[in-house]
DNA sequence: CTAATGTCTCTAGCGACTAGAGCTTCAAGA
DNA sequence: TCTTGAAGCTCTAGTCGCTAGAGACATTAG
């Protein structure tokens, strides 16, 4: 039985964050001491780690939530949690999408600034200003 | 002299948006009606517009007040919104290396779906369970 | 004049935590 | 056994950038 600060070095979690899990019902409650302090077992333990690795790749904590409830009822087709992982895998795609172009726009702002004063030269301001400047759509 | 939801149409922000900027200080508080109707001049037509597109570019709220102070002194260097712009850009390139990671993660775990049973032979569980599964760092 | 649409303020909610106050419990050393 | 300091407890509120909804008032087109 381990107390929540070791949990939390095991996993890599942060203390309030382990508890955050547990009152949005993503981790059971763990048993108590008789000074009420939360003692953890393996299992949960590997939940945490579990929950930590898809945190970790940007699943919503939803999304967790239904992946661990698959997990608790493995005759249950894996197809679901297939969704679920592609789900998560164009959400990532769109913002890489996104940010790629807004990496190119912003270079290009970033890049023409001469360093003189702000008045009327400043590349930035104008950028910013008068959307015509832009390379792109974003 | 325009009402909030002329502007929201002008500008492509919503009306409760625009409300929101003026009561984070962003934008100064407008002219009203007799009836208490919010109607706003070009200008900060214009300066919503700016705030909108760099809202768009993803600067921060905060850096985009300091954006508008330094307009409002145009005295000031130029090098001090490059800054701004520099530092934006920097946390877009952040984001985009961390999400390349994901995106490569991700795509792997979501191939290797079987779509059959979720008891041992899942993938996605399997990936999502143990990180030495992993290609890469994350 | 009426009806429809627009606008007002205010409060609360989103997601995923994080910070802090004020208290209690645990574990290790003297 | 006692003490001390770290770790734990609960609870509330704050973060960011909006968004939603309630209930009331203003404006405008026909």
């Amino acid at each position: 039985m381990f107390s929540i600060g070791t949990v939390a070095r095991q996993t890599g979690l942060k203390v309030p964050t382990i508890r955050y899990y547990e009152q949005v019902g993503l981790l059971g409650a763990p048993e108590r001491t008789e000074g009420n302090q939360r003692r953890y077992g393996k299992d949960q333990v590997e939940r945490l780690g579990f929950i930590k690795h898809a945190r970790d790749l940007g699943f919503p904590i939803e999304a967790i939530a239904a992946l661990i409830d698959l997990a608790e009822h493995p005759d249950r087709s894996c197809a679901q949690a297939a969704e679920i992982a592609q789900r998560q895998l164009e959400d990532v795609r769109e913002k890489l999408e996104r940010l790629t172009r807004l990496e190119a726009e912003l270079s290009r702002i970033a890049k023409g600034c001469s360093g003189t004063g702000v008045a009327d030269t400043c590349y930035v301001m104008a950028s910013l200003a008068d959307h015509a400047h832009c390379g792109s759509e974003h």
